[in-house]
RNA sequence: GGCCGGGUGGCGGAAUUGGUAUACGCGUUCGACUUAAAAUCGAAUGGGGAAACCCGUACGGGUUCAAGUCCCGUCCCGGCUACCA
């Protein structure tokens, strides 16, 4: 018996692919494509871990099973790059970026390696390297050029301990993603891309994709369509008071969204009425007041001067909360601002509050309140004894034009950190923003020497000074110092993985008609950023005529985590991390280690880490390995049966009960020993799961690594087993000639004659039911 | 608070369309090999009971010849979301 030895057979086989660049892919009119890639990873310093492993292992069985069928199949790899980590061990270092992420790369496309994966290698990509990024640059010029990426002035998410500003993505329960930091509101003049132009097309095409109902659900929620009225209230002209500007007659309304920019100073001064957004116009009887955001743009024009100095107290007192204070105190606050406006349909006169249960930032920062019909609306009526009018609900269209509002805001792109992007653009001397032209691209992320940022709110960049002036069209400018936004780097990579090296484009028409849309997508984060903005970016550059399709991915699969032995998160500080090349150097492998990982349990689901379970995995592929050829046995049965299985449980995602009916099947030829194609169908079947292990099988077999086909003939035993239950009991068994099943009054006799049966049967029969499907026969007494 | 998952042996899990609950693996016990151990191989393994049998898929009801699976109610766990008018 030969001793199993996986490390000696998995170096053999790497080094063999390696030479052989044995999963290079390239495009062939007419040869049926299948491309699939996981979420391309942040490169850390830590190295590969058991979640990677899982993720990219779902990727690979898939990779190898459609390659095993005969597909071209395309698996790339790159690297996201850019981003905090790399940022903060620069500023406590010193060393460039540049260099932490050069081995970091170096480092992780080892362990790659050692896991035996089917990638492409020749289409490895990295976001920070300038022949990526000058296309990411591109992209944000075509955005630009739409009208798609542009600048306002406005409130938004600050992170003091990084420094920068963050996308509503990427504040989480009030904190920085990054960090954990709380986060504060700055008002800043910051660079967005208007997804908010797709809303609906985002929305509408989420039914249509092969994708988790879990992710569809949070993108609908995120995407927040409500569909309502705007209404316009009157302000009672008693109320304003005094000011010298009155409303002129050519008077306006305000619908401000608050972080959609500032009015002009002629639209204040002129305002005369309130606007507000509701899902319920057909309860405006019952409006007994309006409540408007603290931070609402009218408001201090509204205010009257008895009231003046509390408002704007309050206002203030609002601004300073952090989110995390206003979501713990959900207890109503406000003031009374001293004005009043009309009811347009009851005509009466009702006051106007401001209080922070109003968000600025959604609607127009002003509501009806409807204390008959709103919850929050009555909480707040009770505590501050407005009125509360049960009234009748009326035709919705009577005094509103129909709106349609999102939850969705633009997404913030600046960032004010070094190790980014470059934005594309310059300002000349009025500060008027310019694009660099394309064929000055790309804007070089230059080294400097010191990556620490402050909170002057600009990026350590602003300190290179040479680099900062630029000349365009004879006129000096000076560049943007803000970065972009990492997702902006993974909002289009898997179009880059098409043509990794075009010099002339960001991705080649012809590769992207070829491989694209991705057929399988896998990861286990970023259920609604990432996957978001890369449908955004996708519809875009489909308008563009860029690319021949809508939807950038097929099939999404979300893997769960992998946690420690003890159901924890695995984490640094826990000291429960296991490190994959661990398991693989203490001599498993990564045959064991990869068919452990699909066998740990239902791929989408949380699992945790189990070291004796490799153990058994591990038993398993050494059996395989020491499986002897018998020439006597005759296993066509089985052997076609777990064909079946396999195929079609890979074809569902159940990757664990595949690997549960290999192990089944070897069970079995252990038993009753192999026949020499039965070994080869274990290989073949094995392959996706254990490459190394089942390459070499297949080599000793003299057999290609085609899947085999199952054949249903094999798969109909002569006789059968069928079950007899007595009220739904089971109580007898009885081994029978599969044709007798056609048969059912000769069955039944049968049945109803056997002894044992009839011990049950005595006091008499109510009836009995046959279940030809189910070979089951249940007798009612 | 709202929405979506989930609750099955000592443990991870299987049961795909309402039809034999607990596949496969771990663990445990016993046995073989060995001076011994490891490794490997074989057998047993939901609970109760001497047995016939009985009880068992979070809990309580219901539908059905038949329910882990469908319906109603309750409890617990996880995820997302969180004053979105």
């Amino acid at each position: 018996m030969d001793r199993y030895e996986p490390l000696k057979i998995e170096q053999k086989w790497q080094k063999i692919w390696e030479k052989e660049e044995a999963f290079k892919a390239s495009e062939e009119e007419g040869r049926p494509k299948m491309m699939l890639a996981e979420m391309f990873p942040y490169p850390s310093g830590a190295g590969l871990h058991v979640g990677h492993v899982r993720n990219f292992t779902i990727v690979d069985v898939l990779t190898r099973f459609y390659r095993q069928q005969g597909l071209n199949v395309l698996r790339p790899f790159g690297y996201d790059t850019f981003g905090l980590p790399a940022e903060n061990y620069a500023i406590k270092t010193g060393t460039a970026p540049q260099e932490v992420t050069k081995e970091n790369i170096a480092n992780f496309r080892k362990q790659a390696k050692k896991l035996g994966y089917a990638i492409d290698w020749s289409r490895e990509i990295n976001t920070s390297d300038p022949e990526y990024y000058k296309w990411t640059q591109w992209c944000f010029l075509q955005l630009y050029k739409k009208g798609l990426a542009y600048q306002k002035e406005s409130y938004q998410w600050w992170c003091p301990e990084d420094q920068t500003v963050l996308a509503n993505e990427q504040v989480e329960n009030g904190k920085c993603w990054r960090c954990g930091h709380e986060v504060e509101k700055k008002k800043m003049k910051q660079w967005f891309f208007k997804i908010t132009d797709y809303a609906d097309e985002l929305l509408d095409e989420i039914d249509n994709l092969e994708w988790p109902d879990k992710i569809k659900t949070m993108q609908k929620n995120w995407i927040g369509r409500s569909v309502g009225s705007e209404i316009e209230f009157k302000l009672l002209a008693s109320s304003f008071s005094g000011r010298s500007s009155r409303p002129s007659s050519r008077g306006s309304s305000l619908s401000p969204r608050s972080d959609c920019g500032f009015p002009s100073k002629e639209a204040l001064t002129s305002l005369n009425s309130i606007t507000v957004f509701t899902t319920r116009p057909d309860t405006i009887l019952g409006a007994t007041f309006i409540v408007v955001a603290p931070e609402y743009v009218g408001l201090e024009y509204i205010v009257s001067d008895d009231a003046r100095e509390e408002v704007m107290k309050y206002k203030a007192e609002a601004l300073k909360k952090s989110e995390i204070e206003r979501q713990e105190n959900k207890e109503k606050t406000g003031v009374f601002t001293g004005a009043y406006a009309i009811n347009p349909a009851t005509k009466e006169k009702i006051p106007i509050w401001v209080a922070d249960y109003v968000l600025a930032g959604y609607g127009t920062g002003a509501i009806m309140a409807v204390p008959a019909y709103d919850e929050r609306d009555r909480e707040f009526a009770e505590k501050f004894d407005l009125p509360v009018v049960e009234a009748e609900l009326i035709d919705r269209d009577l005094y509103g034009a129909p709106k349609v509002m999102y939850k969705m805001r633009d997404w913030l792109i600046s960032r004010q950190r070094y190790w980014g992007c470059p934005i594309p653009i310059a300002y000349d001397k009025e500060g008027n923003p310019h694009p660099i032209p394309e064929d000055q691209l790309p804007v070089m992320l230059p080294e400097i020497e010191d990556y620490k940022p402050d909170a002057s709110g600009r990026s350590a960049l602003a300190k290179a000074k040479d680099w900062l002036k630029v000349e365009i069209d004879g006129e000096e400018m000076t560049r943007e110092t803000d970065t972009l936004d990492g997702y902006a780097c993974s909002s289009w990579y898997l179009w880059r993985y098409a043509s990794p090296h075009d010099t002339e484009a960001a991705w080649d028409a012809e590769a992207i008609k070829y491989w694209e849309p991705v057929d399988y997508y896998c990861g286990g984060d970023h259920a609604v950023a990432h996957l978001l903005y890369i449908r955004f970016w996708c519809k875009f550059f489909a308008d563009m005529g860029y690319l021949p399709f809508r939807e950038p991915i097929k099939r999404l699969l979300y893997n769960g985590y992998i946690n420690a032995p003890d159901g924890k998160k695995m984490s640094k500080s826990k000291g429960n991390v296991i490190d994959p090349l661990d398991v693989i150097n203490d001599g498993y492998g990564a045959d064991t280690l990869r068919t452990y990982e699909m066998f740990i349990g239902p791929y989408d689901l949380d699992a945790a880490w189990d070291t004796r379970s490799v153990g058994g995995v591990y038993r398993f592929l050494n059996r395989c390995y020491n499986l002897q050829e018998a020439s006597t046995a005759s296993n066509a049965a089985i052997r076609n049966k777990t064909i079946k299985k396999v195929t079609e449980d890979i074809h569902r995602y159940s990757f664990n009960t595949a690997v549960a009916a290999l192990m089944e099947y070897v069970n079995e030829l252990y038993k009753s020993g192999a026949e020499k194609e039965d070994l080869v169908v274990l290989a073949k079947l094995l392959k996706p799961f254990a490459p190394h292990l089942a390459s070499e099988m297949l080599e000793r077999l003299d057999s290609d690594d085609e899947w085999p086909k199952w054949d249903e003939k094999y798969l109909v035993a002569d006789t059968v087993e069928l079950v007899v239950q007595v009220n739904g009991r089971l109580r007898a068994k009885f081994e029978v000639p599969v044709d007798d099943l056609e048969d059912e009054d000769k069955i039944i006799k049968m049945v109803l004659d056997d002894k044992k049966v009839q011990k049950y049967t005595e006091g008499g029969i109510k009836k009995t039911i046959f279940v030809k499907k189910a070979k089951l026969i249940n007798i009612v007494v």
